[in-house]
DNA sequence: GTTTGGATTACT
DNA sequence: GTAATCCAAACA
């Protein structure tokens, strides 16, 4: 019962840093595919020069319209899809980036949509995590929340130890310590030095 | 109307 | 090391 618990939708009422820790080691589902959330980064709504909503009015529109659990689907390099949890909280809004999961369900079909046939090369990335699960510009907007959503996720089984990082691929607030990621998993995107 | 800069990936 | 490929925002 435990391991198939929804998580609670209170997660997505965290701030940034808080909701990126707690998604760590929870159960990413989309049809019939599932993986472990094994690598996050949090992006700050005000004040993180990193985030779009430091520089895209678009991005601040997205954030005051939907509501906490919202899906922040975008076009990243004009070829990949990259997938964020909107966050919003009295102590600040924001985004979770899903950038690693642990293939669990439907690994077939994810070897299908990838074209690759390693374990390791399906979801090690924030483009290739939306290509194997099936999200892309079409989920914009839709929500995380919920049992019936196309998307949700499962609350971990078990405790999980959780390492932080700098964020991977900005130079902006490049120095911030707020990527997230399972202890010891090879799952993730880019292994550093001890990882 | 044109330019610019990406929260990446796969291939050489 | 670097080509691929699209869009929002900024500039003219």
């Amino acid at each position: 019962m435990k391991s198939t618990e929804i998580l609670s939708s209170d997660t997505f009422r965290s701030d940034p840093l808080t909701a990126a820790r707690k998604l760590i080691g929870a159960e990413l589902l989309c049809g019939n595919c599932s993986g472990i959330v094994v690598e996050t980064e949090a992006y700050a709504a005000v004040g993180d020069e990193a985030a779009h909503t430091f520089s895209r009015p678009s991005a601040r529109q997205f954030v005051a319209e939907n509501d906490a659990g919202s899906a922040y689907v975008y076009l990243n390099y004009g070829m990949y899809w990259l997938a964020n949890v909107l966050v919003k909280s009295s102590s600040g809004d924001g985004f979770v980036l899903l950038r690693a999961l642990e293939p669990k369900s439907g690994i077939a079909t994810m070897r299908r949509r990838r074209g690759r046939r390693h374990l390791h090369d399906l979801c090690s990335g924030p483009g290739k995590l939306t290509i194997a699960m099936g999200i892309n510009g079409k989920d914009h907007g839709k929500s995380f929340v919920g049992r019936n959503a196309r998307f949700y996720f499962r609350q971990s089984a078990s405790p999980v130890e959780v390492i932080t990082d700098t964020r991977i691929g900005i130079t902006k607030s490049a120095d911030l310590p707020w990527r997230y990621l399972k202890k010891g998993s090879r799952f993730v995107s880019v292994q550093k030095k001890g990882g």
